[in-house]
RNA sequence: GCCCCCAUCGUCUAGAGGCCUAGGACAACAGCCUUUCACGCUGCCAACAGGGAUUCGAAUUCCCUUGGGGGUACCA
């Protein structure tokens, strides 16, 4: 029987979630569920001041909407809890204390200044960079010196100054680095909360995290948590670090990219199923062919040997694509539902609220192949909400055609429709294919204006559908109003 | 500057020495379908960064160059 996996996703509170991050939690989540194993999240924040009210909710509730579950964590507990960092200050404090016992860290009085004006130096004479270790050696003298001036040390890891850390990483194999280029970093701030890399060496540990799924940024800080590990006797658990993720000028992902938290996407009427199969596939793929894949088959073929060292772009067009295949793979009614808060959200604010959703189920299938959001439900299909249209009468005028013909088209249309008691695709269709015949125009030339006429749009849903949808009155009202205006000019 | 890493079509990727005249997808382009727009379908353009080495044989292994990314905080 082998150890149960243990993962984790742990966000620090500073805003809405990155898709990046977004990225790493997925890939925790599903190595844990691949592997039967545990997902835990974990709130990092220790550093007070980049918190943001709010962030915490608003972390699950993005994760809840893509359907991430954690086994461990806010909200739902856990045996390893509490499961956030500013409430667990003591076991950091403990630990700092034990490797200061122990002679494997040490306390540094430096200011600020003092450090600014060493990186400084090292730049300019092409040294390597990182704390010179200063107070690494301090005499209990100068130690004693130094408190009575009344400065709060931090705790520094007294990394070894020689030989060489090798992750073993699941992704990247061996890494080597050499010990003295390692950072003596800080542990503790003398603000009393610890770093990351403190807290996440102690709270990994006492969760029986077995895996470190990260973003690959922790690369370089990993030999100096390998290092901690063993001083504080722990054992070193796995590691995977993830390729990053860029913007489209291949710098990693930012603002500047546009849309880059989760829950941009989500309000841009995203679906949580197409971000799930979008960001597997960054840096993770199946095979040669698959680009539309299920969570359960994510899960049930997820491994790490399958991920890419190589950063990803993060490609908005395939996005919005793969959005689409989603969009028109949900049920008329689910999409419906899906749909209805973007309309009544999105629509102009002279609709009258709350909508119809009879109505909206009419018009959900004449849209769905035409959009590839939720969010562009409410521009597209404005038209079948509004009471007053406004025409361009340029648009009336299109290939082949002159107003005369469009206003000759448009009466005779009128007066055959006042006549129609039923208004359906088929009979609008029977009634209006012969009537271009019987005027001699081509059907094109009937169907453009009516188009334009009932949904002031050069691009709409097929014409008798959507006049069905529509309805007499309002197609008849329409008309009138756009005869008035061509009739006007 | 210093440390680490990466390198296949514009983009996401398949490829773990002969299956590769390098496959799929998005995008682009050209068609078909069609009352517009879409959807769908068909076709087409397009890549192994460069140079050495190993080998009968290299996209696949090694080295160098170049390019790119990440780190270099009392941020995570």
């Amino acid at each position: 029987m082998t150890q149960q996996i243990r993962t984790r996703f742990a966000p620090s509170p500073t805003g809405f979630l990155h898709v990046g991050s977004i990225r790493t939690a997925l890939f925790a989540w599903l190595f844990a569920r691949h592997n039967g194993g545990v997902f835990v999240l974990r709130i990092e924040d220790t550093d007070a001041t980049r918190k943001v009210e709010g962030a915490v909710e608003a972390i699950q509730e993005d994760l809840r909407w893509l359907n991430l579950d954690w086994d461990e964590g806010p909200a739902v507990g856990g045996k390893f809890g509490p499961y956030i960092q500013s409430e667990r200050l003591g076991n950091y404090k403990a630990a700092a204390e034990k490797l200061l016992a122990q002679g494997a860290a040490y306390k540094c009085y430096c200011s600020q200044e003092r450090l600014e004006n060493m990186r400084e130096f090292q730049n300019k004479n092409k040294l390597p960079s990182g704390y010179d270790r200063c107070c690494r050696d301090l005499t209990e003298d100068e130690r004693a010196q130094k408190e009575k001036e009344g400065i709060t040390p931090v705790v520094r890891l007294k990394t070894a100054l020689q030989g060489q850390t090798v992750i073993h990483d699941l992704i990247w194999g061996d890494v080597v680095f050499q010990n003295n280029l390692v950072e003596d970093l800080v542990l503790l701030k003398s603000d009393g909360y610890p770093t990351y890399h403190l807290a996440n060496i102690v709270d990994d540990h006492d969760m029986e995290i077995t895996h470190v799924i990260r973003a690959e940024e922790w690369m370089s800080s990993t030999p100096c948590h390998i290092m901690l590990y063993n001083a504080m006797g722990y054992a070193v658990p796995q590691f995977a670090h993830l390729p990053m993720l860029l913007g489209s000028d291949r710098s990693k992902l930012g603002k500047r990219h546009g849309s880059t938290s989760i829950r941009q996407f989500r309000e841009q009427g995203y679906l949580p199923e197409t971000m799930i199969n979008f960001l597997a596939l960054l840096g993770w793929s199946l095979d040669d062919k698959t680009e539309i894949i299920s969570r359960e088959d994510l899960i049930k073929h997820f491994s790490l040997e399958r991920v890419s060292k190589t950063a990803a772009i993060f490609n908005h067009e395939k996005l919005q694509w793969m959005n689409g295949q989603y969009m028109r793979k949900l049920a008329q009614e689910e999409l419906l539902n899906r749909v209805m808060p973007f309309l009544e959200k999105g629509l102009p604010a002279e609709i009258n609220r709350p909508l119809d959703i009879n109505y909206v189920r009419q018009i959900v299938p004449l849209i769905r192949e035409r959009i590839s959001t939720l969010k562009d439900a409410a521009t597209y299909a404005s038209f079948f909400f509004l009471d007053e249209l406004e025409y361009d009468s340029e648009m009336f005028v299109g290939n082949k055609m002159t107003a005369e013909t469009a206003l000759k088209a448009l009466k005779a249309a009128e007066e055959k429709l006042s006549a129609l008691e039923s208004f359906t695709q088929g009979s609008l269709e029977a009634t209006l294919r012969p009537l271009a015949g019987d005027l001699g125009i081509k059907t094109g030339q009937l169907f453009n204006p009516l188009r334009v006429a009932t949904t002031a749009r050069e691009a709409a849903p097929p014409l008798f559908e959507t006049m069905a949808v529509l309805g007499k009155e309002r197609c008849l009202k329409r008309i009138k109003a756009a005869l008035a205006k061509l009739a006007g000019n």
